[in-house]
RNA sequence: GGCCCCGUCGUCUAGAGGCCUAGGACGCCGCCCUCUCAAGGCGGUAACGCCGGUUCGAAUCCGGUCGGGGCUACCA
């Protein structure tokens, strides 16, 4: 056992690791100042993988970053953290704007379509690979970091031994073999050409605690980092590119990044994040760790998983066509409980507080999300709605965007049903752009489907000869309503209904039908579905008297008669 | 196993020792309105995980316990 500081390697050993025009720390600290900004402006960060779509989890915490930047006219950066490249998956990053583009969170700096926008990118770690080399390397010089030649085998071996004699798992101590290694072992090894990675050596000792301040959480103290862990993938790789631990100290110091927000899951590795600050000669940097959204699974909590839930990754929601102001609304009223009481207006406007955050991580509600998303589609006009859905049906329904755009006259028309000025009820029916389909569709002949059976189900079990007589009675005896100038022009409209169900047997109310249902074939709600099924497909639709007005007689008599 | 975080209605939460017989919102249930579907109105259901302690008094403070989550990777 090496007592107090094991000498370092030898500059020349070190320094022949690195290519000989690898600049020196000084130089990045001169490309990257720090920034000019009021005192208190903070300057924050989002820093996803591209692995894919961006989790929703994802909106969430870079709303957050942005938020604060631009409440506090500081700066917000987007940084994306490829420094696994076998995890990168293609296409994520245009999958990455196109989230941030639907949501509106737009970065101050980063590398952001094909170019980099600020002074201090590149903004992709792959492309910082010079960078960080230049602080491993110092790390080295300084004995603060050494190189590492166990193999998986090696690493395997440690930690069964440790598993047998109840000794706490990782490479620390006398378990962390290559620590003090003799340099000439060191040579030796670098001249038969092995891989090595490049470890911290953490100067932590077991047993150590510390205690550091989040932002959301408060005083935390925890026991200090031991572990020698590696900071310098292995040289086997063609690029030499860091862990996230170091690449995380490297790059918030030198993107002068003041507070860094993410979720809970790295708050165990701030006792290391701070020995590589310190190590590194950087200021610390203020934390704030959140709870992550998740998700009830066999009545258990657990991290929303992009693998397993659908409603985790940003595309379903782009896909589905939840309107963003809802999505928005709802995700800050989830960070800020107060802000789900305000008019959504008014959250999207309000100020995020770090202090009001839950410590405990928030369930993700869909039923909740669309609750929201309906109220805020029904204060939308038809104009509104119709200006928006056509973008998104190019995508996502194409057949759909071409009828809109070849017959905005009807789709407006349908829109306006019990909708837009003058009506203090408007209609819930629409909580995002794919419902327009199953719930609009119908005022489309071309992709409206003739209902023909009588026994269809959705005419709730009535017998077929019943819906026949409904049917063709109705066909025969129809008047098209008159032109909706008062209230009373639908009341006329329906007495030819009323009067054919009466004739049928029907019970005149719901009353009179459930004190006797033996006695009648429905209600006059069951013979009027069967007039709204065939006009519209469905037992839930608009007022059946503007719908006809809007169709026309022709196509609701072609309508009633496929029966 | 070790360490850390978390724990109020089904869900999001209000609550910072007496304002709590625990409030609101979503959901659910019922009723009303009504010419049909929605919507809307009204009402209801339902929670401080548990056990001790401190105190005249605890959802609020302390201890323990249980439960959930995270970390313990050449993933981030």
């Amino acid at each position: 056992m090496t007592v107090g500081s094991p000498a370092a390697l030898s500059r020349e050993l070190v320094d022949s690791l690195f290519p000989a025009g690898l600049p020196e720390p000084s130089h990045w600290e001169e490309r990257y100042p720090p920034r000019d900004l009021p005192a208190a402006a903070e300057v924050t960060r989002f820093a996803p993988s591209p692995t894919g779509w961006l989790h929703i989890g994802g909106i969430y915490t870079a709303s957050v970053s942005r938020d604060l930047a631009r409440q506090s006219r500081g700066v917000y950066v987007l940084r994306i953290e490829d420094t696994d490249q076998s995890r990168f998956e293609e296409g994520a990053l245009a999958q990455f704007e196109a989230g941030f583009d639907y949501f509106g969170i737009q970065a101050d700096e980063g590398d952001l379509g094909g170019e980099t926008k600020g002074r201090y990118g590149p903004y992709t770690q792959s492309a910082r690979a010079e960078i960080y080399q230049s602080y491993v390397r110092e790390l080295l010089r300084e004995g603060k970091a050494y190189p590492c030649f166990a193999t998986k085998e090696d690493l395997a071996e440690i930690t069964a031994k440790q598993k047998a004699t109840g000794a706490l798992p990782g490479y620390y101590g006398d378990w962390a073999i290559w620590r003090d290694a003799p340099q000439e072992q060191v040579r030796e090894r670098l001249a038969k050409g092995d891989p090595y990675v490049v470890r911290f050596r953490s100067p932590g000792i077991g047993g150590q605690r510390v205690t550091f301040t989040d932002v959301i959480r408060g005083e935390i103290t925890a026991d200090d980092n031991r572990n020698d862990v590696v900071i310098l993938k292995s040289s086997a790789n063609e690029v030499r590119l860091p862990t996230y631990h170091l690449a995380h100290a490297v790059d918030d110091h030198l993107m002068r990044i003041t507070l860094v927000v993410r979720t809970d899951e790295w708050l165990s590795s701030v006792p290391l994040h701070l020995q590589l600050f310190d190590a590194l000669g950087f200021d610390r940097i203020r934390y704030a760790h959140a709870a992550p959204l998740m998700k009830l699974d066999a009545g258990n909590r657990r991290k929303l998983s992009k693998r397993k839930d659908p409603e985790a990754s940003v595309g379903y929601y782009i896909e589905q066509g939840f309107p963003r102001e809802a999505v928005q609304y709802y995700l800050r009223g989830l960070m800020n409980g107060r802000l789900a009481e305000l008019p959504l207006p008014e959250a999207l406007a309000a100020p995020i507080r770090l202090d009001d955050f839950g410590l405990a991580g928030p369930l993700l509600d869909m039923v909740k999300l669309d609750d929201i998303s309906a109220d805020y589609v029904s204060g939308l006009t038809g104009e509104e709605i119709l200006d928006r859905i056509p973008p998104w049906a190019e995508t996502y329904d194409p057949d759909l965007a071409t009828i809109l755009h070849t017959e905005r006259t009807p789709a407006l028309r349908a829109l306006s049903v019990e909708r837009g000025a003058g009506v203090e009820n408007p209609r819930k029916d629409l909580r995002k752009w794919a419902d327009f389909r199953p719930v609009y569709g119908f005022f489309f002949p071309e992709i409206f489907r003739l209902v023909t059976d009588p026994a269809d189900e959705r005419f709730g079990g009535l017998a077929p000869d019943i819906v026949r007589a409904m049917a063709s009675g109705f066909a025969d005896g129809y008047t098209a309503p008159p032109a909706k100038t008062e209230p009373s022009a639908d009341t006329a409209w329906f007495d030819q209904v009323r009067s054919l169900a009466a004739s049928l047997g029907f019970a005149p109310n719901q009353k009179t039908y459930k004190k006797d249902p033996d006695a009648y074939p429905g209600s006059i709600a069951d013979a009027s579905a069967v007039i709204r099924v065939l006009i519209t497909g469905s037992r839930r639709s608009p007022d059946l008297a503007e719908v006809c007005t809007a169709l026309g007689a022709e196509e609701v008599l072609r309508r009633v008669r496929a029966v």
